[in-house]
DNA sequence: AGCCGATCTGAGCGGAACTTGAGGATCACG
DNA sequence: CGTGATCCTCAAGTTCCGCTCAGATCGGCT
């Protein structure tokens, strides 16, 4: 889950982005607004799911960030700041940011706020194509095809029979069962099933979509996109074009 | 723009009320979490765009009612109460809030808050919001497996013998038996029963745990979800299993 | 201060989960 | 039909993770 950290403090960055690593996030730190702005431009790579946007800066510019950041991105976006009159607050919030914490603030709490504004998920962007894991998370349990996924108890039940998946098995499937009919790409699928932009060198993917086939025991569920990805067969007929959520299906 | 507040004391209700109403919101007002969970049923009006929970009724309540609304819907939920502490406003967030303010609050930043999480709009809903005479309120001592806990006087007992635990043995219990066969996460499980913002160094976590099994002496009871977290072994055998038409909504 | 239970830490073990490599099957494309 | 790239399967390693035990540290109580 990538999160783009706007901080000008590097010591107090330095500590967040270790936090924020070992809490399962993949952390990209930005100085300025400017570079902030820049990071946030699609370029492919999976977006980034929260912004986290220190106020320390020369007094203003934050607020002049955060509404820039809105007018091209719906990304949620978090303001940390020392300043805790309620004027600023409620300018912050009405700026679009979607919460506003002030320092000196609990870890956890922060965390507990991030995860809270990230199951949200990005608001639909003019600019950007919303790319598949933008997608906020559905509630309660998929189904689909006779498959039950609960994530909350990480179960699996085929027609009713349990079936028990290792880790990277489940949040694999999660993973492609959050779309289904959506291609995902192996760097894609990397980055969320793994931490870090870390690349199986092996066969490693290959050989878990291979036990996960195996336990679902539903043949052609799973379909290999030759030199993309992966990505499960929905029982309706195809995606269903009108659908005004889900995202349409490759780009690039 | 509807909305949904949710709180017993009459005077505070009037109050939001009328300054809600003035803001434009169509307000409705529910004085207990089950009517709250009544309204919330799909009936073909105009959803909810925003439920304003208050905390203030006995204790632990509002939390359920919090995880109730979550288990079958995705409307946004902002706990207003005067309880600040961080683990509660921690519990709060992972309960699925989507935001917690604590009493006393400014109107203008409640307002804020509320135009921010609105602006959101509710993540999709698998299922329907159960109808709350079909879930047992579970107040009082939790009973599961023949295991009896009164969170109120701290006291465990199985099958009617006493097991004396400690504090950290308990929090865990207790934490864990709030769902039983959902998998809390080693993040969440530290949060909630440990200082905030802290993280085991050691084996700590394992440590307790092992303690825990040892003196409930009930065998696979307290299973490890390996790379993820710990959960309860409900008695009830899934109650998942393939449903007919009307899906029986998971409790929880 | 001294005691005692509660909590935390570190080392070692065992097993599950993950990774890797090689060989065979399959596919896209000329 | 041939060829190279890609994917699949199988069978080893290798790492990671949870469990346990034993000792250290903390903290409340007398």
């Amino acid at each position: 889950m990538r999160l783009l950290l706007v901080e000008d403090d590097e010591r107090v960055a330095a500590a967040l982005v270790a936090v924020l690593g070992r809490h399962g996030f993949q952390v990209r730190h930005a100085r300025s607004g400017h570079e902030a702005l820049d990071a946030l431009v699609p370029d492919g790579n999976e977006p980034y799911r929260v912004v986290l946007l220190d106020l320390g800066l020369p007094d203003r510019d934050g607020f002049e960030v955060c509404s820039r950041i809105r007018a091209g991105s719906g990304v949620p976006v978090i303001m940390v700041t020392a300043r805790a009159d309620i004027r600023s607050r409620i300018h912050g919030l009405n700026l679009g940011a979607d919460d506003y914490v002030t320092k000196p603030y609990d870890m956890g709490e922060l965390l507990a706020r991030i995860h809270a504004v990230a199951r949200r998920g990005a608001l639909p962007s003019a600019v950007s194509v919303p790319a598949p894991d933008a997608v906020p998370q559905q509630r309660g349990p998929l189904e689909s095809r006779g498959i039950r996924i609960d994530r909350e108890r990480r179960r699996v039940s085929v027609d009713g029979r349990d079936v028990p998946l290792t880790r990277k098995e489940f949040d694999l499937l999660a993973l492609l069962a959050q779309s289904p009919g959506v291609v995902y790409r192996r760097e894609q699928i990397f980055s969320e099933v793994w931490r870090s932009g870390w690349e199986g060198n092996g066969r490693t993917l290959e050989v878990h979509i291979g036990s996960l086939r195996n336990k679902l025991a539903l043949p052609g569920l799973v379909e290999a996109v030759r030199g993309v990805g992966y990505r499960l067969i929905p029982d309706s007929p195809t995606s269903t074009a009108a659908d005004p959520a889900p995202p349409a299906p490759a780009e690039h």
